[in-house]
DNA sequence: CCGGTGGGTTGGAACGTTCCAACCATCAAG
DNA sequence: CTTGATGGTTGGAACGTTCCAACCCACCGG
């Protein structure tokens, strides 16, 4: 149960210290014979370098602390990897803590990481204020995933949210649909660049008349009542865009309860790409967020920030892209022209 | 950039380093003035004391490495957090690391963990052979979380599964069903034991007779594929006992495009209780296991087993409990007597 | 045979803490 | 006035590494 040490080994090996430390590192100045004797007695100890005595000396710990808001949400799982792959590529290695969406505990645990000395800090989707963010960059290179931030000390990755939308609707009039309505994520973070994206858009493609956003939520209930604002009054709409992909199986609920079909009637059009939207009855057309590349780029960011210090902070901003699956199609009126008659 | 250490706080509030250091560590036996002095030194300096520093006096770093195997998996989430929340009960900090389902990237990340000099380690459902965990197991206090092991020198955490599926067959038993049929998870972890529990189970409520079970997979593919196979052959048993929830969703689609209604015709269960199951348009019945207790009492053992190392090893067998939804309801013979004559 | 060169090896200092024994006042008791 | 106790404070050693300057010993060229 009691770790040996270099001086454990260098005395099975008959060599000192320095001799251990250098075959443990891997320098190419030792003998061939001196190298296997120590990794022997290495072995026979069963030897690990001590990290933290490392670290002191070193005053370098190559490990770069990632704090993850929210385990549960599985859409962290591919940016952690791209992170992981990214740091391991780079001679680091990654740990994570999480504050399970609490700022107290979010704060706690980038304390643990700033007490363990790592080298960089890479916060994923933060619930704490971002002036947390700008303190702790003074003290460690920081980037931030997820939330924009202009500040200068930290770097940020974030997905251009109001593009997504904004390809959303291309898609969506270049199938032929001009009432088009959006049903909003309320207070959730990317609510608002969403709307916006899909407004631009809509009057970028000459349809300032038909914008018809409703207010929402990032859940299934949130979705469900859209759409049923939506249906209560007025023409519908020939196909939906919702704010993500969990409201947009609410409003599939309500579509299905009202006997309109997806996407006979209705074409529905969600956001994040989940699981879900992938493996539901009805495959959902969504909007993919470069996960793996969040990750990637961050901890990029991250190592260089590392190595020289003081250039100006980044704000990468990456663009989603579109998954077209069954849930959209040319509106009614233009399958079965006869049948209706507005354009 | 460069952080202050105790020597600089002392410098700063006039004091010798020893007085700081009582200070940080909250000692009652320093005077009120220079507590004060001291801390405001500290503050101005922004100091943060250094976990290698100290983790090389102490021999303890008082911190517990997760190895997670799969962050995709939104069932660890609960898991972690219940590992957290004790951890820090108990004054220690909590750090993950993940492999992927890589076996080589976990014990690589292990590794890490183990030169980090964590004082216990948590193996959440790791992809290496136990072997490993075994040898770990001889440097650090280890636990491992769902996966059996008799080894005595690792605890574990796991769940009663064969327990899970006894008191499915019971709770079906219970609303009049006899023909109830089992699609299990094929190679998949923990499929074996809900096989057995399910056939006990059967045969101990004098149902030999009616055990019916079939290959299938925990993919929605193998749900459908089983319960293909079930109705190909001999009459549809009135319920389903499917492997886990995704399985169970296979199976849905395929008792639709039959024709047969859930749980009119049959009744179905799955086992997870993902969140799938819970927002799914049907609601769906299945077996909640205790994923926050699983990781409160794994660090329950780790921290027990770090203070006095050589006991000999618990093996924890959690029993998860049944979540009734409206997938499952009384068979149509019981409904409706006289349409149909079997018993 | 001497000086230089260079591969291989070495001991000591340093990193930032905690722990411990020792110290210094101050004050109470004898 | 001395002794002892007590509350508060202190310097040095230790933890396990890495780094650096120094060393040793062949070996080579002059």
């Amino acid at each position: 149960m009691k770790h040996p040490t270099i001086l454990d080994v260098a005395h099975e090996a008959g060599v000192s210290k320095s001799l251990v430390s250098l075959v443990i590192r891997g320098s190419d100045r030792v003998s061939a014979s001196s190298r296997r004797t120590v990794l022997e007695a290495a072995d026979k100890l069963g030897y690990r370098p001590n990290a933290a005595a490392r670290t002191m000396v070193r005053q370098r710990s190559y490990v770069i602390g990632v704090l993850v808001s929210n385990l549960h949400n599985p859409f962290f799982a591919d940016v952690i990897d791209g992170i992981d792959m990214t740091a391991t590529d780079a001679g680091y290695r990654s740990i994570l803590t999480t504050g399970n969406r609490v700022a107290e505990r979010e704060r706690l645990a980038v304390g643990t990481l700033l007490e363990m000395r790592v080298d960089g800090l890479i916060l994923v989707s933060p619930a704490f204020h971002k002036d947390f963010a700008i303190e702790v960059s003074r003290s460690v290179p920081t980037v931030v995933i997820g939330k924009a931030t202009r500040a200068a000390s930290v770097d940020s990755v974030t997905n251009d949210d109001r593009r997504g939308a904004a390809i959303v609707v291309d898609h969506l009039v270049e199938l032929g649909h001009s009432r088009i309505a959006h049903i909003d994520g309320g207070a959730g973070a990317g609510s608002q660049p969403r709307r916006t994206g899909y407004k631009r858009s809509m009057r970028s493609h000459g349809l300032e008349t038909e914008i018809r956003s409703v207010p929402g939520g990032f859940t299934e209930e949130g979705g469900s009542t859209g759409m049923q604002n939506l249906l209560a009054k007025g023409p519908p709409p020939t196909a939906v865009f919702v704010a993500n992909d969990l409201a947009a199986i609410g409003v599939l609920k309500v579509l299905r309860s009202e006997g309109l079909s997806v996407p006979g009637d209705i074409s529905l059009v969600g956001y994040d790409n989940t699981a879900m939207a992938a493996s539901h009855r009805l495959g959902l057309t969504t909007v993919d967020q470069p996960r793996h590349d969040m990750g990637r780029t961050a901890t990029g960011l991250i190592v260089s920030r590392i190595d020289q210090e003081s250039t100006p902070a980044s704000h990468v901003v990456l663009s989603p892209k579109l998954v077209v699956r069954e849930s959209t199609a040319p509106p009614y009126s233009l399958t079965y022209p006869s049948q209706r008659s507005r354009q």
